[in-house]
DNA sequence: ACAGAAAATGAATGGTTATTCATTCAGTTG
DNA sequence: CAACTGAATGAATAACCATTCATTTTCTGT
């Protein structure tokens, strides 16, 4: 309840702009996670950086602020953590597909306060095209990125019938839809097997590179 | 902006309690997927409706129970059209998959006002138990239903390394990604193309029941 | 140690919104 | 048609909440 959020909240003055603005940004996930959109408060938040109500006007100027750099925070973790893997020469295509999966399914991005921050962002996208805009740009660059480490995959074995652009849309959509479990229904799926589920998938189009895990 | 609702809405007094319900439902969710669940009004969802502002208490008490009952509305519609296929003592395995998977694709479910509510109901699961509580039931019970469906294919096919199992939990993740990506980006995939790549999924596993779609 | 700058506070403000309820209105019954 | 019933209305109320800003506290440079 009275829980403050940041390791160095003892020291509140001493914090950087920058230290003190990410405090905020994740006080402000918690109560996203534990309150939902609707119910999250300028008191909330505040109360659960363990600081005064009117310091996010100081450092947002306004909620609506925070609340876009708040969906801003998740998604540039989410790309940078992949492009890091796109970008990493020491790995080929089959090993970059295999960090990508596993990263998907980390606890860092499998955390169920930010996944619950994704879906409450996706919920209001249609309602407020700011939140779209964030998240459009990266859509398509890392859809590229992994159809082409797919056509890669496809040049390297036995795979005539595989369509790379097709397996990009359903790998994607098979990730969406393991968080969502993840999500809601946290006493079923782990992440492990989540992980397990999409490798699954890649395993039906990329026989030569990837096997099945023993079942469930 | 100040659409009527309902066919009826030219003679308000003359409704059943039941059609009145259901008329405010109807308003809430267009509201949803206009305003996003935060930012929804009971002066927006009776403007919607064309009644006045003291309506929603006098037939649903509070805007809570409002909320609760248009997530109930949507999961009912959902779940009653599956039971209908699952019931269809005309249709076998193979076409009761098939009347499933056009069900879920279908225009009535993939109405993008409809996915928005159910998104912006799921992204506040976390924080509002209740709304899980409705899904939690039929989740489980279509679940078992779709399992038992592709054992049944299982056992007609020469398909020995299909886990029924592991193919529904990734079908029900592949289209609530899909859904997902019908919400936010409608520019992207229609919904017949979301067909298809759940089609291409369930052909990899059953190949002689169902085969990939000319790739798009 | 001191002055000035910067950061932080939280009481006060003003706008918004769910809910109430006295009143109006439409349909029904005898 | 008059009295009655229950649905519908919307002005008034009370609670809530984002934002402001005068004041206080902490930090920095000299």
């Amino acid at each position: 309840m009275e829980a403050i959020n940041t390791e160095l909240a003892t020291a509140p003055r001493a914090l950087s702009k920058q230290a003190r603005r990410k405090q905020l940004i994740q006080a402000t996930i918690k109560c996203i996670a534990d309150k939902g959109l609707s119910g999250t408060t300028m008191a909330d938040v505040t109360q659960q950086a363990g600081l005064s109500l009117g310091i996010v006007n100081l450092h947002f100027q306004s909620k609506e602020k925070l609340l876009i750099e708040t969906m801003r925070y998740i998604s540039e973790e989410y790309t940078s953590g992949l492009t890091e893997i796109f970008n990493d020469k020491s790995l080929n295509a089959e090993q970059k597909i295999l960090a990508h999966i596993h990263f998907d399914f980390s606890r860092k991005i499998t955390d169920r306060n930010k996944l619950a921050v994704w879906f409450a962002f996706w919920g209001e996208t249609k309602s407020r095209p700011t939140y779209l805009s964030i998240c459009a740009s990266y859509i398509s660059e890392i859809a590229s990125n992994l159809t082409e480490l797919f056509e890669l995959l496809k040049q390297q074995g036995d795979y005539e019938q595989v369509d790379p652009e097709l397996v990009c849309t359903c790998y994607t959509a098979l990730s969406d839809g393991l968080w969502l479990d993840l999500l809601v229904t946290p006493k079923g799926l782990k992440p492990s097997q989540a992980q397990d589920v999409a490798m699954h998938y890649l395993s039906t189009q990329f026989s030569n590179h990837f096997k099945p895990q023993a079942g469930q």
